[in-house]
RNA sequence: CGGGGAGUGGCGCAGCCUGGUUUAGCGCGCCUGCCUUGGGAGCAGGAGGUCGUCGGUUCAAAUCCGAUCUCCCCGACCA
């Protein structure tokens, strides 16, 4: 027998973590809430950048790499910011026996040194935009980790970008909270709410920050993406300046925005079912897994033509693994990358040699079909595109299933308590209701949607003051 | 960081309460050979563990005591 995993539905974060261990995409190190991203979880990150970092540079920004460390006076600089991650700020204190002068913070965030080159970089009108994201590690000592969701060390892409004016700094906050929307939805296939932060979750240091937000198949909440506008705060302290059109000395107006690995733990929690894994292909580290059925002499009769699959499918671009092992039976090998997660799934054998086609089985539907040889590439991506798009609608239809809105705070609590997912309610705007509600419920207000016209308002589900907004609840990771 | 649970070959576990017949055991996996292969095959043989780590009690510690590291769950904090 095979190692199992618990089932999905018997304990959910059971299901995550040994699925992550099994299907090798993680390991724990023995430090403290850090993994290791191993080979098949490292590809879709791979993926991810490569995809990610096309539309980063289509919206007219580029790479940069700065400094891992940080000096603790700038992070001083600006108090909010220090504040808010203070607490989880590993520090470096000594220089091999050299105990250092100034103590160097292992970087949570890379604000406060950037703010320092802008202000040497940026002296005109000229300079500006500046359009910069670096991919780099940074590091969160926190108190409960999780692989992938949050972990000591992640991996990221985050964007700074310093502007001449207040509306250019919010038009680009929210360009790209729209290429994350954009991105997440058509290569990771999950639907998301785009929207603002509360004051209570909003980024240390920010003026507002948005998010987006989508739902994992346990109906809890996951930020998987956030874009700030950071107004002029550093610009202040880091003075970043800039003499204008009109010759008048200005601060510049900053963005920052990000996402991480933690989209991979995204990926398995929104896609995922009993069977294992279930990767959208666009992101997939395998699209297609071959498995010659191996019976007699098959590696005569059917290892050639399995061979030439291959090249066919590979010289068009897609990514495929000949599973070609002679220890594992075929029936060992269907169970193995289904729980793997590979969309799609091309038996061959004698049978099928004979006959010029192959077996395909997608992984979302287990569903069998028999393709032609003749037309081989174009059949294989257009199911692959079929799988993209039925896994996009299945999460969508979830979500628009587990998204409620809640008229009574009784209905509120049920909700919450009963089948979790997002629930759309008035809220007068103070923080007591918002930390009240939380209190209450363990939910808390992930966004509030952009489109808030279009939300009925009516009363706060909480204090039945007159509602400012209508806000997106849930729980969350 | 508080409350609870747990660390025993790669994985999942038993043994611990009541220290010594345990040469630390079982299932899966792994290695070798044969035989199989259209949904996780079978047989035979074999390798692999100073029981998380450090210290203590004892004639004797996987077992009792202390410390520490790590993981999991529930809270407080967070991409």
């Amino acid at each position: 027998m095979v190692t199992q995993i618990t089932p999905k539905s018997e304990d959910f974060s059971r299901w995550y973590l040994d699925l992550i261990r099994r299907t090798e995409l993680a390991d724990y190190a023995p430090m403290k809430g850090m993994m290791v991203i191993r080979p098949y979880g490292y590809a879709i990150w791979e993926n991810i950048q490569r995809l990610l970092d096309e539309r980063i540079k289509a919206t007219g920004h580029v790479n940069a790499y700065f400094p891992l460390f940080i000096p603790e006076s700038f992070l001083r600089k600006e108090m909010e910011h220090l504040e808010g991650f203070a607490p989880e700020v590993a520090w470096v204190t000594h220089g091999g026996d050299d105990e250092l002068e100034e103590r160097l913070a292992v970087r949570p965030t890379s604000e406060a040194i950037i703010g320092f080159m802008y202000s040497k970089w940026i002296k005109s009108w000229r300079d500006l935009p500046v359009l910069i994201n670096q991919w780099a590690n940074v590091v969160r000592w926190e108190k409960v980790t999780r692989p992938f969701l949050r972990t000591t060390e992640f991996l990221w892409q985050e964007g700074h970008t310093a502007h001449e004016s207040y509306d250019e700094a919010q038009a680009e906050t929210l360009r790209i909270l729209d290429m994350y929307r954009e991105f997440v939805e058509t290569e990771l296939a999950i639907p998301v709410i785009s929207g603002r932060k509360t004051d209570r979750e909003k980024f240390a240091g920010a003026v507002a920050t948005y998010a987006i937000e989508a739902l994992m198949s346990d109906g809890k909440a996951l930020q998987m993406g956030t874009s700030h506008n950071l107004g002029q705060h550093f610009a202040r302290v880091f003075n970043i300046r800039f003499e204008d059109r009109n010759q008048s000395l200005q601060y510049v107006w900053q963005t920052s925005w990000g996402v991480s690995t933690r989209l991979i733990g995204a990926l398995v929690m929104a896609h995922g079912d009993d069977s294992g894994l279930v990767f959208p292909p666009r992101v997939a580290p395998l699209q297609v897994v071959i498995i010659p059925i191996s019976i007699g002499n098959w590696k005569e009769n059917v290892l050639p033509a399995a061979v030439e699959l291959k090249n066919r499918l590979t010289r068009v671009g897609l990514r495929v693994f000949l599973d070609d092992r002679s220890e594992y039976t075929p029936g060992w090998k269907f169970s193995e990358w289904e729980m793997r997660g590979v969309p799609l799934r091309l038996e061959i054998g004698p049978r099928d040699v004979k006959n010029s086609q192959v077996v395909a089985v997608r992984r979302d539907r287990q569903e069998k079909s028999v393709i032609s040889l003749d037309d081989l590439e174009e059949k294989i991506k257009e199911i692959l595109t079929d799988i993209q798009a039925s896994l996009f609608n299945k999460a969508l239809a979830f979500q628009t299933e587990n998204t409620r809105q809640a008229s009574s705070y009784e209905e509120f609590k049920s909700v919450l308590e009963n089948k979790r997912g997002f629930v759309q309610a008035g809220w007068c705007g103070s923080e007591d209701c918002e930390a009240r509600i939380k209190e209450e419920t363990m939910a808390t207000i992930r966004v509030i949607p952009l489109d808030e016209e279009k939300n009925q308002k009516g009363k706060c589900i909480f204090c039945q003051k007159e509602a400012r907004t209508s806000a997106v609840f849930a729980r969350s990771y």
